[in-house]
Formats: structure tokens, C-alpha cells, sequence
DNA sequence: ATGCCTATTATTAATAGA
């Protein structure tokens, strides 16, 4: 099972370079962000004849989500964080897929600081921190997957020294990734890379794909029983260099379906009512 | 310290992004 996230910059301006990279790829599971379309230009129809179901909350001109899935509608468990359903700011919306809870989120980015706007990005992730303690503790498969506008450490910068007062790398945002961590949750990209320089954003300034001048902000966070399912991760790079494409590229997992507990003589079998639903659970 | 580039919206410029 592939699940990706994405942050498009514009749903419509790049229907091209979506359309043609889920053809490419074909991810069971899609977080977009940044629509930057209202609800009713969401291209619905150019999707589904893709093979894609959606659910979407978007915002006239910023923001917006949508989760996207191959087998069938992605079930709506939420659009907005539980504390302030409210927020006229598009940035959250969640879904069940395949029997796995998909948050799709794009962190407010918080520019500059020190500001209202880095005020606001700190208040919007306190109440997601809240959130996903709430979903760590549910205990339900879980993924956090989008655009978090955080560099984790020094590694995600290609540059750190020239991002220290920046609002993607302040001190405060990267203690608040680390806290998530600290509920469970294991950031897949590190998990299945842990040294290597892997980037999910070029500016569109300065030629920084072609100097590989990234950021990585694009983030997959798994539940603690999801994580020992994680065969794959990685970023389509290429993407970023096509034509009128997105300053972020896609960044996705790959999970392996769920272990069937096996007969074998070192290990008694278990039961068979519970083997039967381990099965059932497959997928 | 700032512009660079790109998208959206509303009228040729402002705003936001990261």
C-alpha cells in the first residue's frame, strides 16, 4: 500500500503534473494541500476519471486539503481540528482509508518572525499536537501526512545557518516536531533514511532545484503499530523538474500489508478465531 | 537585509508563499 502527500500550489494550475505523475505512480492513498481553490473548483470529475475518489475542504485563493483513494471513497472522519472547527483557514481534514485513520494537514507557514503569523503557527499546532495525542491514544492505524513547514533538524536544511530565524526552522517549530515524535508517532522518510539528505521543497527563486537548494518539510508521521509495517519511503524528485510544476515534490510510504501470524513449529498458532481476523485485516 | 519566482485575485499591482 503507497500513500503519498503532496503539496500541488494549486490545484488547477496543476491538474497537468498531477494527473500525469498519479498515472505514473498510481499511490493508493493521496494527500494534496494547498488547493488554493474554493470547494466548487475542486476538478472532481478530471480525478475520479483518473480512478480516484476525493474528499476535499478548500479555501478561496490559500490553503485547502483533499485526501484522495483508488478503493472507493475515503471514508470523512473530519474537516478542522476538533478545538476550533471554526478556523476559517483550510488546513486539516481526515479520513478513514483501507481500515487506516489519514490525516491530511498543511501547517500554517508562519513567516516572519517573530509576528502574528509565527503566533498563529504555533497556536494551530498546539491544538494538531493535541490532536494527534487524541489519535495516538484512540489507538487506530494511523498517518499524519502533509505539509508541516517544519525542518526536523539540521540535516532537512541545506543551509541551516542561513534558516535559524526563519519560521520553518525557529527553535520553538522544531521543538514542537520533536514532541510529536515523543508521542509515538515515527517520521518514515528518517526511519527508512536516517543520514541522508532528502529534500521535499525547492524554491522557485534562485534556481534551487538544479543547485539541490531543498527543504524537507513534507513529512509522514506513523502510529506505533503502523510503523513496523514501513518497507519504503521516499521522494518523486523528478517531479519537481517538470514543466509548470509545484515547488514541493511528492513524498510517499509504502507499507507492507499485515502479517498473518504463520504456523510454524517454533511459534504455537494462535487461535483460530483470531488468525481469521489477523486475514481478514489484510490490506 | 532583500530580491529572485510563481500563483491568485482583481485591474496592472498587491499579497502570500517558504
Amino acid at each position: 500500500m503507497r500513500i503519498a502527500t503532496y503539496n500541488v500550489n494549486g490545484i488547477n494550475g496543476r491538474l497537468a503534473v498531477v494527473l500525469r505523475w498519479l498515472e505514473q505512480v498510481q499511490p493508493d492513498v493521496v494527500c494534496l494541500q494547498e488547493l488554493k481553490a474554493p470547494d466548487e473548483r475542486f476538478p472532481e470529475e478530471a480525478l475520479n476519471k483518473a480512478g480516484y475518489r476525493a474528499l476535499w475542504r478548500g479555501q478561496k485563493s490559500w490553503n485547502g486539503v483533499a485526501i484522495l483513494a483508488r478503493d472507493g471513497l475515503p471514508l470523512a472522519a473530519r474537516a478542522g481540528l476538533p478545538t476550533d472547527p471554526d478556523d476559517p483557514q483550510s488546513r486539516y481534514i481526515e479520513a478513514e482509508v483501507s481500515g487506516i485513520i489519514i490525516g491530511c494537514l498543511y501547517a500554517p507557514n508562519g513567516n516572519p518572525w517573530p509576528g502574528a503569523k509565527f503566533d498563529y503557527k504555533l497556536a494551530w499546532y498546539k491544538r494538531f499536537s493535541a490532536h494527534a495525542k487524541k489519535l495516538i491514544a484512540a489507538g487506530a492505524p494511523t498517518i499524519l501526512a502533509g505539509d508541516y513547514n517544519i525542518m526536523p533538524t539540521e540535516l532537512d536544511v541545506y543551509k541551516p545557518e542561513r534558516w535559524v530565524n526563519d519560521a520553518l526552522f525557529r527553535v520553538e517549530v522544531r521543538d514542537v516536531y520533536a514532541k510529536l515524535l515523543k508521542q509515538g508517532w515515527t517520521d518514515a522518510i528518517r526511519a527508512r533514511h536516517p543520514t541522508a539528505r532528502i529534500y521535499t521543497f525547492w524554491d522557485y527563486f534562485r534556481n534551487a532545484y538544479a543547485r539541490n537548494a531543498g527543504l524537507r518539510i513534507d513529512h509522514v508521521l506513523l502510529s506505533p503499530d503502523l510503523a513496523p509495517r514501513l518497507i519504503a519511503a521516499g521522494v518523486d524528485g523528478a517531479v519537481r523538474g517538470w514543466e509548470k510544476t509545484s515547488d514541493h515534490a511528492p513524498t510517499w510510504i509504502q507499507l507492507a500489508p499485515v502479517k498473518v501470524a504463520k504456523k510454524t513449529a517454533a511459534r504455537k498458532a494462535k487461535p483460530a478465531a483470531k488468525a481469521k481476523t489477523a486475514k481478514k485485516a489484510k490490506r
